[in-house]
DNA sequence: TGGGATTTGTACGTATGTATA
DNA sequence: TTATACATACGTACAAATCCC
């Protein structure tokens, strides 16, 4: 229980304000009873006599709890343990991409920095881990796009497996969920400054060179194909910007 | 004005929960607007009528945007639209580092090879984009770290400024952010399974390496560098994991 | 210096929607 | 279907912080 000191009327000196104290609380809560991803936590009520702090109080802290993924309400059902996902940096960077057009292009270019940094810089870890298993997987992922791109389809969503079966042999969940979420935000971003259209076909191909150096163990192409990969992103960003 | 139809009574239809859509209808609010970082946004009064939603729902809302730095209220003052930075990043992942000792040996090697990964595969850029003011200021913070060392004090803060100039030369905000908050999440996290002292002396050392190697202009020992700065930190954390 | 106006923060009561058994 | 437990929403009143005159 995380009593504080509500029972002497007028308390008149408190630190800060009750939400965050409230705020506190509950992650102290968490961390006493070693509490995992999915356990529930009190309802509303019981925080309520617990911290000492109206509903209002405790509904705002868990909202802010909520927005980190630290915890997960349900309604009708209960409050659990969040599973702490990079939800909240996508959202929050996303925002930013969508306030002004200038921004958008900044962010853009710099989160395609950043992917390109990490995969190119992580390309011999990952030529290490792969098992045959991960080959065929990105084999498949990377066909899949090529007929997509020959029936004139997008392939958003098996982009977004490719490049997560990619990193997956490093066994590095952060790395993982650093490219989902800068993949989701790119994928938010990129269309509010593109009228153009979109060149499948050389899409899949450059995944499948990808998947070439892959299958070869050589790095050094490798790292080539990432860079092929991001360059035609690179150039349309370019664009938008003389424009 | 972001008037959602709360005229006619009776609307039994509403898509999400309420809070959400106020989410929604400010963040709409905000890019309808062209708003910037810093901009006032209309107080909860007026968010409650524009909207047609109670005032604990629109507090809810702002508390969730808040969390995010999407908004940044102040008390007695206003609300404003936030800066967007990474801190809700830091806040969720050092709390899930602080979750369990397993979880907190696992997060900190996968920061480590997060930040390494990025110090070496931007080395190019950085030796590129290095001014000769970046480099002095890159000196003179080393400078500190080893007369701190030798004095027996610790310098955190120093640290943190040194890893930031370092990326300063790439120009890319989005890095220097990440960079921050890795950063941090290291610093939050490192202490609770670390009974151990500190080498200040060879850490001031290797970070004196690595502005050697920025000043020769050499990537590969840049790299090598930036390698050996990580190196004792990764044996701390191989140590406490068969602890 | 002070006081009043504005704005956010806290508390409480009540009613409603939702999921589980 | 009913009952129960829980989160969600609304409204009001008051406290605390900030700003401005």
């Amino acid at each position: 229980m995380a009593q504080i000191d509500t029972g002497s009327l007028r308390t008149p000196v408190r630190a800060g304000l009750r939400r965050d104290e409230v705020v506190a609380g509950i992650k102290d809560y968490i961390l006493r009873n070693q509490l995992r991803p999915g356990d529930p936590l009190p309802t509303e009520s019981e925080l309520c006599e617990a911290v000492g702090a109206s509903r209002s109080s405790v509904r705002e802290a868990v909202k802010t709890l909520s927005a980190l993924d630290i915890v997960d309400v349900r309604h009708g059902h209960g409050t659990f343990v969040g599973r702490m996902s990079l939800a909240a940096l996508v959202e929050s960077l996303a925002f930013r991409g969508l306030l002004s057009s200038e921004e958008d292009q900044r962010l853009l270019g710099q989160v395609v920095d950043v992917r390109q940094t990490l995969e190119q810089g992580l390309s011999g870890e990952i030529i290490a881990g792969m098992t045959d298993e991960h080959r065929t997987d990105l084999a498949e992922l990377a066909e899949e796009m090529v007929d997509r791109a020959a029936a004139g389809e997008d392939f958003l969503d098996v982009d977004r497996e490719f490049h997560l079966t990619l990193m997956r042999p490093l066994g590095n969940d952060l790395v993982l969920q650093l490219t989902e979420a800068f993949w989701q935000v790119q994928a938010i971003v990129a269309p509010t400054l593109r009228p153009e259209p979109p060149e499948h076909i050389l899409t899949a191909d450059l995944h499948v060179a990808i998947v070439d150096a892959v299958k070869a163990g050589d790095q050094a192409r490798l790292r080539d194909a990432i860079a092929a990969h991001y360059a035609p992103v690179r150039t349309s960003i370019a664009r938008a910007t003389k424009a």
